[in-house]
DNA sequence: TTGATTTCCATAAATTCCCATGGCATCCAT
DNA sequence: ATGGATGCCATGGGAATTTATGGAAATCAA
């Protein structure tokens, strides 16, 4: 099932739009990229539909392709099809992590979720989130605690989670 | 199964009709040309049959030899394997992307989908699309508005994939 | 010729490549 | 345990390359 991305980082974003892809996180990249190690650096996929608003997701080429196939599982031509490739596909950015470990994110990217100075990349599993770390503050820890307010005292989240019926 | 096209761009025509094919697709089309490297320029092929009203169809040459082969696996003198080849043997154009990236659109062709001063390219994974930057805001990103209207509000194209079933 | 097309050249901006630095952690020998 | 060496990590600056795009010259067609 490949590596899950853990955690969440802080970077700096350059003038140029560079950014460090924390070490972390390559190794996951690095896992999923049926590439690597012969080419040395991993390649990754950046989604960005207009259903993110604040962020950006970033998939390994191996959970890219998955998605990919199920879109050609769909009919050729059919609405589904084209609606789900104009939002995925043609909403998405294929680039590499260059020898020292950074990827550039092209300016409308950047621009798209507000990101200057500072990034923040949170770990969701088989993807990872870019935010701009003014952003992540504002928007996504204020929603967090307002969750908690909703929850019971001493909630605990893996109560979310099903369990698996016995076999 | 060859690299996908990802991503849309914007590019402005000139008044010969030319316009710079984004360097992302030039790796996908030179990747798709069995010729290439050797011949340094790749090919590529654009479809215009009636079906497409406000856009034209790019594909690489491998995927259009693939199409052309599943034509040829209709029965001969068949009205299916007519029909699909005045539509889409037809109704296509083949050239080259010039030394300098770009392609030179017939007027013919601009005159379809009314371009004219700037076009908007659209990946859909094995082929992309050229439309009027003008029309597509007009129709098509106002029907994707309009559809993200109809789903709930966290919605994600992920959820358009069938999943594949246990196996 | 005259207009249209194709080839070639020019340039500015954007992007990529390459090298350098300082910090932190790890390892190892004393 | 200590100090030094080693290596990886995040980050900066500059050089070199690639892109997109405009225009001129050359070629072709009617």
């Amino acid at each position: 099932m490949g590596l899950s991305f853990r955690g969440e980082f802080s970077q700096k974003v350059d003038s140029k739009g560079r950014m460090s892809i924390p070490a972390d996180f390559r190794r996951v990249l690095e896992a999923g990229d049926p590439n690597c190690p012969e080419t040395p650096h991993p390649r990754l996929v950046v989604l960005y539909g207009p259903h993110l608003k604040n962020c950006l997701h970033v998939y390994t080429i191996d959970d890219m392709a998955e998605i990919e196939a199920g879109i050609r599982r769909l009919p050729r031509g059919s609405d589904a099809r084209k609606r789900a490739s104009r939002m995925i596909l043609g909403k998405s950015w294929e680039t590499d992590v260059d020898r020292d470990g950074r990827i550039v994110l092209p300016k409308d990217l950047r621009l798209q979720i507000g990101l200057e100075a500072e990034v923040r990349m949170v770990a969701m599993g088989d993807y990872f989130e870019i935010w701009s770390a003014e952003t992540y503050s504002a928007v996504e820890e204020a929603e967090m605690s307002a969750y908690l307010e909703t929850v019971d005292d001493n909630f605990d989240p893996l109560t979310l989670i099903p369990t698996v019926p016995a076999e």
